[in-house]
DNA sequence: ACAATTATTAGATAGTTGTCTAAATATCTA
DNA sequence: TAGATATTTAGACAACTATCTAATAATTGT
């Protein structure tokens, strides 16, 4: 079940745009043109992103609006915290 | 900076090192027999590990000891926080 | 219905990665 | 020094991935 999630974290156009999207939702097209690569390239990686649960993509008329699904990494906070340092993140 | 480690844990193999490396250090031999690999691609996920620096090794006469860093689990942990989500992991 | 705009999908290609076997390196012991 | 054990490194190969261009789908406006 991570795998999907890993794999997608493991890009770092992905997770620049994770990061984009952290900010604000975003169309797909605003998204791309963050990038210096092909619009149907990042296309591709916001389906990776959406099939491992990373982010959500809702149509709005003729665009397709992306935003973070914060729930996911909750769970891969709770995964680093069950298994490895037992806490962190806190400067505590 | 971050592009090794989320490389690094992309891989199921490595992460179940990692999680063999939480519970107790182990030799290259003894992480290598619990998987059905040959010893040789085990030997490489530990360099891909070493390299992110998520594991440490030091010899121990004809064995090397694998140890986990969790330094940088909290590294980690501090990118999803600042950048994402503001939280989570605690259910509150 | 047709054209324009937004976005995804298909097909091709180059680069990366995980795995294997075989060879090399390091340590220990006789 | 020679042999055994532990581990890494080298070289090859198949599978996967990121990227591109071209084609397709969905929506809007005329």
């Amino acid at each position: 079940m991570h795998d999907s999630l890993f794999r997608a974290l493991a890009d770092p156009t992905r997770r620049r745009i994770l990061e984009l999207l952290a900010e604000r939702d975003r169309t797909a097209g605003e998204i791309a043109g963050e990038f210096p690569v092909a619009f149907a390239s990042v296309s591709h990686h916001l389906g990776v992103l959406k099939a491992a649960g990373l982010v959500a993509a809702e149509r709005e008329g003729q665009f397709i609006r992306y935003r973070l699904n914060t729930t996911v990494f909750q769970e891969v906070m709770r995964y680093f915290m069950a298994r490895f340092s037992g806490g962190g993140g806190n400067d505590a």
